[in-house]
DNA sequence: TCAACATGAGACATAGGTGTATCATTTTTT
DNA sequence: AAAAAATGATACACCTATGTCTCATGTTGA
């Protein structure tokens, strides 16, 4: 919301920001909903989203843009490719509630968001060969699988700090050892 | 299906078939599309399931239901906590298409599905405590991480299998070894 | 064969989310 | 202060999924 005002006019801040709260706790939930999280009319939600798809999208961008920002400001004086995805652990998951309820969406029909996500995808495929060389990871094993591991790693990390099992810090170090060493006690 | 005739009528069947098979490819299917992809008229599916909740709660029993058939078969001479966990593994990726579409469905006010499900959960939690003095955990790492992360690796290795980049072995395989020494290469 | 039952097809009513239009009011800008 | 823009509230029409009902047809079992 802060940096959105740069941006957003306040009206669209305030939707964008019920959007995420509302959709976050129900997937299904309706227009209307958002609307009143927002403390707006329900025309007015009209007014700047056609509908929801459009206000899907532009939820998404939003939500890709602050991953891509938190990355690339996490990242940008790693010393290795390796600790750049740790790093990058590390910042996702705080985030990783407004990206969730984003993925059981059908968000293929909208060229910009697919594009940015598909990037992503190549981006952390190309970390994590670099990795490969620095030994990081294992050559053998398929980068597909890292970054799939690394992708359900990060939810799982989501999740146990989500239900107040975990600080953030405490999760991203369990999936960071999970991915690294495994969790068996001659590993540590 | 097989198994399923032993105590479903065939129309019922039929219906369930269509449910995960329609479900699984979109989850926001509707009533007359199960019908449809089961050859059977809409109104023969409401007189056997009064609604769309009662259809995913029947759904949701029978997967529920196949798993634990699944992982009951496939660990009855398992030689230690720690390779019953490993084979449940492997074979619940198979299955996993039939639970996915599940996992975002308010199931919660089904008291029978609940259960089902919270056990499941628990199972799988005293598993891991009996692996943890079977020396195949860390006694360090909390449980309830490494059940998520058994959790989240399943889901991973559905996925790189639907998306043909690995055989369910290779993708049971590399979910197993991520999670006891993962994926470094000195770790090998 | 006959009776009981299950099914398919269609008509019908309903509810809820969605999108649009209008108008008075408020806010912002000039 | 005046003009322009944004907003809230309301009413309206629309569509789709849902659920119910009926009746003719087909299937099963006695």
């Amino acid at each position: 919301m802060i940096h959105l005002c740069l941006m957003l006019k306040k009206s669209e801040a305030k939707i964008i920001e019920a959007g995420f709260s509302v959709f976050s706790a129900n997937p299904t939930a309706t227009l209307a909903d958002v609307a009143k999280e927002a403390g707006v009319g329900r025309a007015t939600l009209h007014r700047h989203y056609a509908g929801r798809e459009d206000l899907m999208a532009a939820l998404a961008v939003v939500a890709m843009q602050e991953l891509d920002d938190a990355i690339e400001a996490a990242t940008e004086d790693a010393p290795s490719y390796t600790e750049a995805l740790r790093l990058s652990l590390e910042v996702i998951i705080p985030l990783a509630d407004r990206q969730m309820f984003l993925a059981n969406e059908p968000l293929d029909h909208v060229p910009e968001v697919l594009e940015a996500y598909t990037q992503q995808l190549e981006e952390t495929a190309e970390a994590v060969d670099a990795a490969k060389e620095e030994g990081g990871f294992d050559a053998d094993v398929p980068t597909a699988w890292i970054v799939q591991a690394i992708e359900t790693l990060t939810y799982a990390a989501w999740t146990v700090v989500r239900d107040g099992d975990a600080t953030p810090e405490e999760a991203a170090a369990l999936a960071w050892r999970t991915l690294q060493s495994g969790l068996t006690g001659g590993a540590k």
